[in-house]
DNA sequence: TAGATTGTTAATCGATTAACAATC
DNA sequence: TAGATTGTTAATCGATTAACAATC
């Protein structure tokens, strides 16, 4: 993998590629052109095909793109050939939620515990994953090959538990609190700010 | 309100904005320039002044901009100054945890009902909202003022009460389905990809 | 008044789209 | 071979940043 300074922008886009390429995979579908791919998806046939060429010339003159292919490839792309272990740092209806999510255990995304620091929950078991006391945390990361935790405790406690994991080694951390976390570099974050969200939602009504 | 043609990516600082002033607020810090927010934020000054002239001059040469006021004038442009009434369609793990978000409900988001159609939750009541039949859904929205209904069914439950939902008077879906939704333009749909955010979270672990 | 900082115009940068030669 | 469609270069469009005159 790895080439640098891919824009944000396709990063961004390739996981839809991969979910509407996955689509075609059910249904069988055995090639297709960046055109059709175009109509599908709503986006210019053009973009596809420079995005694409970022990471490698995965079509054929004449041909397209073989379907099959071109979804292992991007998969691959996005790492999810390789089981990604997690936790979920905050035990409440949100960490429940998520990790319950079946559609993240089936693509290599393995919840392996819960933190809190809330003694009614703190021994339970969720969809077979034990929820644990936070004190327990570094350690447990360390000694799991835990490559993502996640963020859902309340937003006061957001900087509070950042600045226990960047004590381990985590390598990313999914932020759903509503706080810009401050991590050195070579931790990524993905945000996301469902209030912001929601507020952008309300902005398009308003604003009609 | 309603300048058109605002473009997306002013839409989406928006938020982010209200949220920084907010804590000013908390803080009694009562003006501040675009040099000491562009500071704060990690974006230009240029960038913060350039997206607020897209709806008026709320800063003072030489002062800067009054924080309360800003944070006021911000809050009104995202339409928090309206009550939004919410329905939940899908009263499964995630859709129990959105309608138990307090900040949503801080903000003016009030869920009024959830919506499923398993028996065993059917009846029972989240946080002061009932869960009910979906055949109830249509009716519901129309009589009880909903602007938004948030969509936490399974990915292939979607297009249906998508379709259920575009016979009622709704104005926005907040899509938390892996799907993308097609839907006439005087309804606004907001998604939370979740999967597709873990996946580019995946890439940038896997790309290092 | 002098200093600070906005609102806004102009310059730059990056991302998207169009075009087309290469080639299957 | 002729037709289709890619990979890629060039053109366009839009968003970000820089600069500065206006003004509090």
């Amino acid at each position: 993998m790895a080439d640098r300074d891919i824009s944000q922008a396709v990063i961004r886009r390739l996981p839809r590629y991969y979910r509407y390429l996955g689509e075609l995979v059910d249904d069988e579908i055995e090639r297709i052109s960046s055109g059709e791919l175009s109509d599908k998806m709503n986006v210019t046939a053009s973009q596809i095909r420079q995005d694409l060429n970022n990471f490698g010339g995965f079509g054929q003159q004449g041909y397209g793109y073989n379907v099959k292919y071109l979804y292992n490839e991007i998969g691959k792309i996005l790492g999810l050939d390789n089981i990604h272990n997690i936790v979920i740092v905050g035990a409440g209806k949100l960490g429940m939620a998520i990790a319950n999510f079946p559609s993240f255990n089936n693509r290599g995304f393995i919840t392996k515990a819960l933190f809190d620091i809330n003694k009614d929950v703190i021994g339970s078991n969720v969809h077979g994953a034990p929820v644990l006391h936070i004190d327990a945390l570094v350690k447990f990361i360390n000694e799991n090959d835990i490559d993502i935790a996640v963020l859902t405790v309340p937003r006061q406690g957001a900087d509070e538990v950042t600045s226990l994991l960047l004590k381990s080694n985590i390598k990313a951390i999914w932020n759903f609190t509503n706080k810009d976390l401050v991590v050195p570099e070579n931790v990524s974050v993905e945000n996301v700010h469902l209030l912001d969200s929601l507020m952008q939602l309300s902005y398009t009504i308003t604003s009609r």
